[in-house]
DNA sequence: AATGAATGAGTTTTCATTCAT
DNA sequence: CATGAATGAAAACTCATTCAT
């Protein structure tokens, strides 16, 4: 909707601020416009309806997300693997990662109700089965995997990682990285999941190293 | 806080129905007045403000389902944790309850911001992983269960569950029983969990039997 | 209106109270119930209105004030004069008194709004112009006072005694008898009023023996 | 707290109106709002709550008021000083002053529960007790009054005229006019104050005089 | 592109009053 | 005489949105 990259692009940073600050439920144009140093009738200017601000903040997130996985997808399907689990895990560095991660929460409640955010969330939904799919069905090609339900195995995987995350996030006060219900459940995924994927004896990369790796 | 329990009982209702139609983010105390078929100051009179009477209502809802739990504790450990992963399978009767749950993630999603609500959803949380604790307890200890790390698998299974719920409703329009999200992952749970638990060659009982049997 | 004489007055004490306490502003009817001890419901079942009970309490200040006042129409009329003086002096034991003057202030400011409120102030205000009028008539007929204007006179000092007693109260926080707004006019009254009244060169009446004759 | 010194201007004037017309305790939003043809939304915008606005006028009140007296400080002390208490006096065009001091009383009750109104009324008596200081230590200076306690003569004065002021705002019903209390009072005080303070015998200005010089 | 001013519809909350018991 | 339950009317305040500039 906005013309001007530039302007568009403060405007997204102060969504993001916002939402960590105040979470969806309580956020208002205000508070966006406060935080990009702008004023709520420019927001209007350029995008109609709260509404529609929202969803294009939504639309460029997943855009994001897609991209930086697309990035990620060279190297052999067993790190991959547990690279992807590594993402979802909170550290003590990831707090404003996890505020966020709370407003998107708020954010998903509202799908039922509004078919624009819904859409959104499908894409992200696809986006990450499909990943983990793609990754599980790479290693089944190659010989490193044992051949399983692909995508009941990702639905899996995915819930589980979501569910965590949901619990964690939700359930600390404070400091959500005090918690480890990310990295308790990662480590479960890669007993119960992962290990017995596997086709012959392979090492399964340890979770640090790829926590390492994936937190930039 | 109210006295008179049938007064109490008859807002408890209307603020369960006030948040399935209308989400918690959306609700208004009218919407509850409206749903119980009194007025706003009745509901000020029994609870002093809006959080203390979701936070009452909150309270309530754990009570009964700690009372439902408790009422399930027997019969064998292999058939309780089957019954457990069915009890979160969205079945086509279930569109009340998902309404319900996905008003509960609104709130959920609220803990952060406050104490009451987080200390409610540490209460169902302790819950819902003691009791899986529990049962794979007493399932090791009748020798029907390997020997595994009780928490750390309670916490994967929670975590699967509440993850497949989340995604199943919050994904879905219109009807949320159309997905199929949390019945995959129950049977995955079955296959990557439960399967590899079992010491001796036993049968696992079917989900749908487990599915006839909670649904009531 | 109320029948059970021991019923009202625990309802006026309660009134008492509850303007002390919150002033008149803010003064609701679960107030005055709460401190009384009784239920809402019993004091609309004694007055119909929170107006006619608090024109009744208004009443009965009144009342009580004039006959504490026609007890002490004896003794010499300098001596009765100072006396009236001191009366309006905050003195250190005074902090609910002042309270009380405080909410009586605000009622007087609703005077204009409501005629049965006027009319207690009218009396209340006959009453004091009155009694420092009888005062001086008595000392000029006795030759003690020399003839002024009996009525201009009695006003002045009312005004002047009012005047400093709702600045000391209004203008003071916490503790309304740490300023001295009504003990300075008292002796500015006494300079300026009562000593150039005497007729011979009688001596004026200490302020502070007069004070304590007056604080029991 | 507005920006713009029009619109300031204009809300400034409905808050005087609607406190004539309807009093400091009934006063709403919605009476200011009305009274200056504004939303009350637009009241919220300029000033965050119904106390900052208020506060903000008794603010201007005060500074107008200071700057008002500013002017009149040259003249002979004995015509200001009789001027001043003809400032007092209520005459028969008087009404709508009458009413606004009537809500200043309300706004003046309220100050021992507020801060920020009690430091504005502190204002207001500082700035009244020192304009009769400063003329009655002017006039000692002068040689045309008597060596007499400045700050407690000061006090009386500014308590007597108060006084009359309250009783006859708050005695009077539909038109305050027609009772004579501030008048009475201040040729009172002319009697009992200034006269005795001259040094010699000059001649007491006319108070009808002064009060056709003071009621532009 | 950008903003300050302005508003209407809605939200929680308060409170005097009424009613059934 | 006494009360708990219930209500309608109104209060302050919020917020997305619009408009004039």
């Amino acid at each position: 909707m906005a013309q001007d990259p530039l302007v568009e692009e403060e405007i997204m940073d102060g969504v993001y601020r916002a939402l960590c600050n105040h979470g969806y439920a309580e956020l208002t144009m205000q508070d966006i416009a406060d935080e990009c140093d702008k004023s709520k009738s420019l927001l209007h200017y350029h995008y109609d309806t709260k509404e529609d601000l929202l969803v294009a903040f939504l639309d460029r997130m997943m855009a994001d997300y897609e991209e930086k996985l697309e990035c990620r997808s060279d190297g052999a399907p067993l790190d991959r693997l547990v690279e992807f689990l590594a993402r979802f895990v909170f550290t003590p560095e990831d707090t404003e990662r996890a505020s966020f991660h709370l407003a998107l929460l708020e954010m998903r409640s509202q799908g039922p109700f509004n078919e624009r955010i819904r859409e959104q969330l499908r894409r992200s939904d696809d986006l990450l089965r499909g990943t983990v799919a793609d990754i599980l069905a790479d290693g089944i090609e190659e010989g490193v995997f044992k051949a399983v339900d692909v995508d009941g195995t990702a639905a899996l995987v995915v819930a589980m990682l979501d569910g965590a995350r949901t619990r964690q996030i939700t359930l600390s006060e404070g400091d959500v990285t005090e918690d480890t219900y990310t990295r308790t459940v990662a480590e479960g995924a890669i007993r119960h999941v992962v290990e017995p994927l596997l086709a012959a004896d392979a090492e399964v990369p340890s979770l640090d190293d790829a926590l390492e790796a994936v937190h930039d």
